[in-house]
DNA sequence: AAATCCGACAACCGCATCGGA
DNA sequence: TTCCGATGCGGTTGTCGGATT
């Protein structure tokens, strides 16, 4: 790394001639590169102890420490400081930043805002690391309107699914609080009067939710899911909404290019990234986000195999026939209203 | 057991923005 | 108004450790 570095970012052309500030005060002051040793962390959070966050360049060079300003910035935000958040990022924390991002692209800080403990480093690493290893290997660009689809009508739901299964509820409701993610019957309702009959209080997401008048067992969602909600208002709004508007176009709004995707890929995919356990599987006839894709790219043959029967898969959201072009690609509404329906008792 | 591959993460860079002189 | 330093942001890459061959 410090090699690399050593060369600096400058282009090749630019950087026999031209050096860098700070460049010169790296080769003026020596300064350090690479991994913070455990010395320097200590000399970094002693002296922010003693004289508070801020002031990086006045702090880099009075702490003793032989690196940038930047350097020490970065490393408090993204390591050091107290309130970082350690290990996995939760379903909860996934499923936000999915929204999150599909709203507002890569603001990372924007994001993490919104993520407490969670840094805009970590959230952009997960990102690169799981949401576009998928689209890469599902041939489809990470922003194209085809991705961000599958992952609201399939990553999202799945999401979902395991909230709902951490607040232990029984199958057959949270089949229908995935669908929660992908479909509602109206725009602000999102058949979120499905779930929740076992009344959970707990959350998952580490702050307690008061049950309210929208939250509670005769009309709320999860407890997950309400936690997630909270530090974003609309949220779940916003993704019914989403839903919605899918299920008033009936010509939808995807310009193929998608295709059927290969079996070389299909194989290859698994369920990287979704982290299910292999009891999800019993509820999932798409096993694949590639599966959820093919599933809305052929149409009816695969999507009717299920439109029979309780408890074996929510997420056969095409209608099934009648399609074809890029309406193909977009057919998961209707059929996930019926299932949601059914799933709900059909009231 | 060794070599290679790959995912995750930490860290750096350049650029943009902000605020004070 | 302009300049300049400080800070913040997003993109990129090196390193490390575990998995696989």
């Amino acid at each position: 790394m410090s090699q690399r570095r050593g060369a600096g970012g400058l282009g090749a052309a630019n950087s026999a001639v031209i050096m860098s500030k700070q460049q010169q005060e790296a080769e003026e002051m020596e300064l350090r590169r690479g991994p913070w040793t455990l010395e320097e962390d200590n000399l970094l959070m002693n002296y922010i102890a003693c004289h508070g966050e801020g002031r990086w360049n006045l702090l880099a060079r009075c702490s003793g420490l032989k690196r940038t300003g930047k350097s020490c910035r970065l490393r408090w935000l993204n390591y050091l400081k107290p309130d970082i958040k350690r290990g996995n990022l939760t379903p909860e924390e996934q499923l936000l930043i999915l929204e999150l991002h599909s709203k507002w692209g890569n603001r990372w800080s924007r994001i993490a805002q919104h993520l407490p403990g969670r840094t805009d480093n970590e959230i952009k690493n997960y990102w690169r690391t799981r949401v576009q290893k998928q689209a890469r290997q599902l041939k489809v660009d990470a922003n194209s309107t085809v991705f961000r689809d599958a992952v609201r009508c399939y990553w999202m739901p799945r999401l979902l699914e395991k909230m709902a299964a951490a607040d232990q509820i029984p199958p057959p409701l949270h089949h229908a609080a995935g669908a929660m993610a992908g479909v509602s019957s109206s725009p602000f309702d999102g058949g979120s009067h499905l779930i929740n009959h076992n009344n959970v209080s707990s959350s998952s997401y580490g702050h307690q939710i008061e049950p309210s008048p929208t939250t509670s067992s005769a009309s709320g969602c999860s407890t997950a899911a309400a936690a997630m909600i909270q530090p974003v208002p609309c949220f779940s709004d916003q993704m019914r909404w989403d839903h919605h508007q899918i299920m008033q176009s009936s010509s939808g709004e995807l310009d193929g290019g998608a295709g059927v995707f290969d079996s070389a890929t299909m194989g290859s995919l698994g369920l990287d990234g979704l982290d299910l356990g292999p009891a999800d599987y019993e509820y999932y006839p798409h096993s694949t986000l590639l599966d959820y894709l093919n599933s809305t790219c052929t149409g009816s043959a695969m999507m009717m195999s299920s439109s029979g029967g309780h408890g074996n898969g929510g997420y056969n959201y095409c209608a099934g026939g009648g399609m074809d072009g890029g309406d193909e690609l977009y057919c998961q509404a209707a059929a996930a209203a019926r299932k949601v329906g059914e799933w709900g008792g059909g009231t």
